[in-house]
DNA sequence: GAAAACCCTGGAGCGTGCTCCAGGTCAAGG
DNA sequence: CCTTGACCTGGAGCACGCTCCAGGGTTTTC
């Protein structure tokens, strides 16, 4: 099984060997496992996992949240329970993206309305 | 000419009271003009102002643009800039609701896979 | 087997963007 | 008038999400 050190999960990830440490500590990470000497090592699970997060850290989910989820996904009966809170969290990102675009939408008339005014 | 008081500009503009002193101080907004008693009175050249700062924290222009894009603003001469400015966030915002896009797409992939496996 | 690079822990610090508070002043209804 | 509610200032406090540090142990490389 291969591992990988807390620099090359950051790598891999994207994460910061930092932020990786803050989420474990957090719980936003089953406990990493250890070397003998106490280095963490990464497997391609938590890899799997970490993937996921940025995504959802990306679409705006608050840390909590990630929290809860991570919390559910320790007991495999949740399976229904987290499929279900992903879908929710996929209507937020749509409700964040159309807001972004009607935001945008209004952005473009000022523009509009400066060049008609001969800018 | 019709003024309005905190409690109108906050009601009007969907900003607390206390987020649109903290504007003023931060020179996000020209000082306000003052009743006799030292009470803020907006105008509704504030209000308009106050609208666009609206649309652009929304997109996620952060206070410190928004600051050198005000200061500009005091500046007649400036009319170009500030356009070239908002077209420049314009595209920033593009940027975001591709990327939220892409991510969102990903997760529902996630999700996708999960119904997959039965849930 | 020693230097250099990497990793450990616990906790402090920080940037952003508000939000709240104390202690006092101003304004409008009865 | 006087009460009640809105507003004033300066500054502290807070939520979030990291990021950095000291003081030490581990691993790798030569």
């Amino acid at each position: 099984m291969t591992t990988y050190s807390p620099a090359q999960a950051a790598e891999v990830s994207g994460f910061s060997i930092d932020t990786l440490r803050y989420y474990e500590r957090e719980g936003i990470l089953r406990p990493i496992a250890r070397t003998s000497g106490g280095h963490r090592a990464y497997t391609d699970d938590d890899l799997g996992w970490l993937d996921l997060v940025h995504c959802l850290r990306d679409t705006g989910m608050p840390i909590a949240d990630l929290k809860r989820y991570a919390e559910l996904a320790l007991d495999e009966a949740t399976l229904a329970a987290r499929v279900a809170l992903l879908e929710d969290h996929d209507r937020r990102v749509q409700e964040s993206i159309d807001a972004l675009r009607s935001q945008q939408e209004k952005l473009r008339e000022k523009i509009a309305w400066y060049r008609s005014q001969g800018v």
